[in-house]
DNA sequence: TAGTTGATCGTCT
DNA sequence: GACGATCAACTAA
């Protein structure tokens, strides 16, 4: 098994961690088995300088492990029916994070399809293409399930966590402006792999 | 293939 | 009371 990263990775500035994150590898463990994915794509949220971010007005109950320690999976739900996960990024109080947006399925992927309860297969040949699986927040907590019990437990723990994985040149990287929000559009602070199939069909239009 | 809409509810104003 | 860091199904062409 790769090495789990250490606290001081998340101690960065979020856009180092950020674009660090890519080619690094989610694991989720359920029990004995394990889901992995190849982080592909994923944005940045800066606390109180970013209006963008849920935590630019303030501490609430719901963005309180933003402003905890950095390391931890800020895990929110949002349009009534979705999850979305973040990872709680630089000293405790600056409320950084950086958005899961898209992974690659590396294993376990007959469980992301039954996670993700995926019986339209025969009737829409379309989505039956492993790139829905992964390819968008809400997808990703869905297929690994991730959820409200998820929200602030420890990166460094056992039941979700993030490996070395590959290493990828600057070259390989994308950089363009996030998705789904009114404020702060301007900021290019998503970043992506280039071509690669699993990142989300929102980004590869800009 | 592009554009639109319904689902559905916690959070903040 | 409004709306959201979304997704999938539907419509029209």
């Amino acid at each position: 098994m790769a090495q789990k990263l250490a606290r001081s990775s998340y101690s960065r500035p979020t856009l180092i961690v950020a674009r660090d994150l890519l080619g690094k590898y989610l694991v989720r463990r359920i029990g004995r088995s394990f889901l992995i994915g190849k982080i592909v794509e994923v944005e940045a949220y800066r606390g109180s300088i970013d209006p963008a971010s849920h935590a630019y007005r303030g501490r609430t109950p719901r963005n309180a492990v933003m402003f905890g320690r950095e390391g931890h999976p800020y895990v929110y739900f949002t349009y009534g029916m979705h999850f979305c996960a973040n990872i709680v990024t630089e000293d405790p109080g600056k409320a950084g994070a950086v958005l899961l947006r898209a992974l690659e399925p590396i294993s376990g992927i007959s469980r992301m399809i039954v996670n993700r309860k995926k019986k339209e297969r025969k009737r829409n040949p379309k989505r039956t293409d492993d790139r829905s699986l992964t390819n968008g927040p809400a997808k990703i907590c869905q297929a690994f399930r991730i959820g409200r019990k998820e929200n602030g437990i420890d990166l460094l723990g056992r039941k979700i966590y993030v490996t070395q994985g590959e290493s990828i040149k600057h070259s390989e990287i994308e950089r363009s402006q996030r998705i789904g929000i009114r404020e702060g559009k301007e900021k290019k602070w998503r970043f992506s792999l280039k071509g690669n199939r699993w990142v989300s069909e929102g980004g590869r239009k800009i």
